[in-house]
DNA sequence: CTGAAAGCGCTAACAA
DNA sequence: TTGTTAGCGCTTTCAG
């Protein structure tokens, strides 16, 4: 009942031979008989025979495993993203240990000593939007284990052995307006969330620098700050439509797909036609943009890209060893534009 | 540069003690002062110490950690319940290894040795819907692993340490189909998918029961196997709109929500009114059933909860041993109707 | 081609 | 209260 495992000892007992064979057989070295190998793989077959990994990855000092840190695991970017660091890492033959911070320092500071103590190789971690100190890092650092961050990264980290992966949302928006312009909107409204997020911050940026750069002037009372949602949508989207004719925008690019919904229903509520009156984008590529009617166009975020992306660079440092000193330079993705209905004007 | 972590055996030095103290020390076991304690906490503090998981897990037999295994992380549903299990393994003081299988039963296989070559104490799995053969769990039982399936299990898998928790589909169907006729809807039509999949069959079977428990005839027409997805929702939709009037549903419960929201734009696009001449109820309680309009009534599948509950279901295995015999009776949970505008005629 | 022996870092008897 | 010792299961020199 107690059934212990096989191990490595047992075969080599049952077979009357040393334990560094059955080592050498398991892992196909050169140096044993073909003969040897097959009584040895069939045993081990035979006594469900498992590696013990834990054993292994002591003896070796090194685990083959990588650890992800994620703000969390639900929602619509996050699993995506670990989707794709999942298929990647197995691709290169990683394990992969997955933590989530809950957007808590604490944890995420928890969560840290756990994928170390857990002797991971690596490390990639989007941060907790509470984290305002770097203590939990400085291990990681120390120790000379490689650090990715992605998406959300600590700005001056100074490391030899660090690095990161974010998308350019500046760029994005900067696509979006343009987009906008191209379909003959001319008074383009913004949507924002806080700006101290760089998420919010670039993309206000980005819709500011392409207002600018196609000659349209910048209106302040278009640029609106609101909750992020459905609800903070429609709201923002009632208040733009109770300006004056002239004022009134003819476009809107909301920060996020939540919001985007939401100025969507006040205008229709409002008997507006999307996108005639008012084109409306998003930014995110949420799964329900495909869902309203029209169709609502977005930003995708390629999510699954970054997740690979972020691998391989992880992959390159661990191959390369520690050789870069001071700041990394992220690598930046480049996002991707959707138009649908609610922005297609022709 | 080529930084190695310090061990307990550098503290030991440093401090002129034995290993043994410095291990009881830093587990505060009761047998050494307080002194020493301080002492050695300071050090390991400066020297950065972190314990290796990997050599305690050895040398206890055990790991402290459970593995996880997911058709995949993406989507509505098992994010969710990868949270509650992560969330409840975490509070059981328990750390997580998770895995996807893609649905391909081979990665199943794998993912399950790689699981138990980690030796992990217990396994939560969701089968992938490829897998018909159930060879690869034949060493898990083997090794007197608990294993506890969650939403998709095998459903005559014998052994005396082997669970399972699952959601209550024919319950749901049941409570949509009876809410439907409380609302006043005599032709309740029901969206379904392949009937070879557990879920559509009972959420067929509680949808044809509820209506013979409510004395309304069962009308073969009103069921429509479709795509379930949001085009196969409208088309269903339209050609249940063609049926002469008095055959014309006045409800429709889907087995899903994306079909659930392609039958709610076919009824819009016909000038019908819902909920007042076709009330609508979906399934999933997908984040995009509050944002349509009206917005959506659909089945909450308490993912969380699920994955809670799994975990518990596992600590209880770990913790009595194995001591059933024969197939593992599931939990059922019950899921929760959640009435919004779709469906609410007064 | 195979075996003997050492040791990865930690814990837990047992001894002092 | 602390130390000694042995060993978890595996890999890897080094010697046959």
């Amino acid at each position: 009942m107690a059934n212990r495992r096989a191990s490595i000892t047992d075969l080599a007992k049952t077979l009357g031979l040393s334990p560094s064979t059955i080592s050498r057989a398991l892992s196909d070295h050169a140096d044993v008989s073909e003969a040897t190998k097959a009584r040895v793989r069939q045993l081990a077959e035979e006594m469900h025979y498992q590696p013990n990994q834990l054993a292994a990855a002591l003896r070796r000092g090194r685990s083959n495993t990588l650890g992800v840190l994620v703000p969390h695991i639900t929602g619509h970017f996050f699993p995506l993203v670990v989707n794709g660091i999942a298929t990647e890492a197995a691709k290169l033959g990683f394990n992969v240990m997955i933590c989530q911070s809950n957007e808590d320092a604490r944890q995420e500071q928890k969560n840290i000593d756990l994928l170390m103590n857990s002797q991971v190789e690596g490390i990639l971690v989007s941060l907790a939007n509470t984290t305002q100190s770097f203590g939990h890092f400085e291990a990681v650092r120390q120790q000379n284990i490689p650090l990715v961050f992605f998406d959300r990264m600590v700005e001056d980290f100074e490391g030899s052995n660090v690095s990161a992966v974010v998308i350019d949302d500046y760029q994005g928006a900067y696509q979006v307006v343009t987009h906008l312009i191209e379909q003959g909107c001319t008074r383009i409204a913004h949507f924002t969330g806080p700006l101290h997020l760089s998420i919010h911050k670039n993309r206000h940026q980005g819709y500011l620098d392409a207002l600018v750069a196609h000659g349209l002037p910048i209106a302040p009372e278009l640029t609106v700050h609101c909750e992020m949602n459905q609800k903070g949508g429609q709201t923002a989207m009632r208040q733009l439509l109770r300006l004056p004719a002239a004022q009134r925008p003819d476009g809107v690019f909301s920060s996020n797909d939540l919001a985007a919904v939401g100025a969507l229903q006040a205008v229709k509520a409002h008997r507006l036609r999307v996108p005639k009156d008012v084109a409306i984008v998003g930014f995110s590529n949420e799964v329900f943009t495909a869902l309203t009617e029209p169709m609502l166009s977005s930003v995708d975020q390629r999510c699954e890209q970054m997740g690979k992306t972020a691998v391989q660079l992880l992959q390159k440092m661990l191959k390369s060893g520690p050789n870069r000193v001071g700041p990394p330079k992220p690598i930046v993705l480049k996002p991707k534009l959707l138009v649908r209905e609610s922005s297609q004007r022709r």
